[in-house]
DNA sequence: GTTTTTGCAAACTTTTTGCATGCGG
DNA sequence: CCGCATGCAAAAAGTTTGCAAAAAC
């Protein structure tokens, strides 16, 4: 990891479980995912960590649980939420020159933004 | 209210509550501004009824709590929530292209979007 | 060795649910 | 009246926190 913090074995767990994931996922979805090797507060904590330091963008699809996906080489994003399935599909657009206009307009200092789309996917419609 | 549902008390309240408020409020915003005359059960149930019947719009800012706004009247729109005061400010914009080349592109049949910008208001800057 | 982090357990917050009672049409 | 909706209380579900013990460096 870094930010001059230690790199520990819950820590190594958490990036390792969303690394091979490409999904954002829950604070339990991770914890299941590393079998009892760390505790589910230390999942927390580190996502509180990480989501601080940019590492990780936290994410709501209106279930009422945060998600978690890693920065790292990810293009930044959307998502398109099934409301059927659940199943989560990557968007990238390139919607620059829109969020410019809200900033200019609105004289917010605009540091980052949320799009999700709900829908069905193909398979579901 | 309509849906072929009762039009008592607690949902009266409910609706009141919101349309006295120009911004989404949480459950515990709404049942605090009606003084122990429903309870805050009432108040989950309403507001989920509302919005499987598009009465209301759920948002989800980040901070673990749904927010609920009126439609009636409130043209479609998106906000700008200050990371600070934790202010609500509406803004409204045309996505209108952004969204269909998403629904082109993705085969997804999307039926809703949140769009939410985080930042620091004016007088927080 | 000292500071940071962990695990565990308990607490908190938001939301949901069961059930007997009560109100609306 | 009759069924839907309410209040109350208890329970879920997700997340946070305090603290002594353990791990990093």
């Amino acid at each position: 990891m870094k930010v001059g913090k230690r790199m520990t074995r819950p820590r190594k767990l958490v990036v390792d479980a969303l690394s091979k994931n490409d999904k954002p996922m829950t604070a339990q979805e991770i914890y299941s995912k590393m079998k009892n090797k760390a505790d589910l507060a230390s999942v927390y904590r580190t996502l509180e960590l990480m989501t601080k330091n940019n590492l990780v963008q936290e994410y709501e699809f209106g279930d009422g649980k945060k998600r978690y996906e890693l920065v790292n080489g990810h293009e930044h994003h959307h998502h398109l939420v099934c409301q059927h399935c659940g199943n989560v599909e990557d968007v990238e657009m390139k919607e620059g020159e829109l969020m410019e206009k809200v900033a200019n307009k609105s004289g917010f200092k605009i540091e980052r933004h949320n799009l999700e789309f709900f829908g069905l996917c193909q398979d579901c419609q």
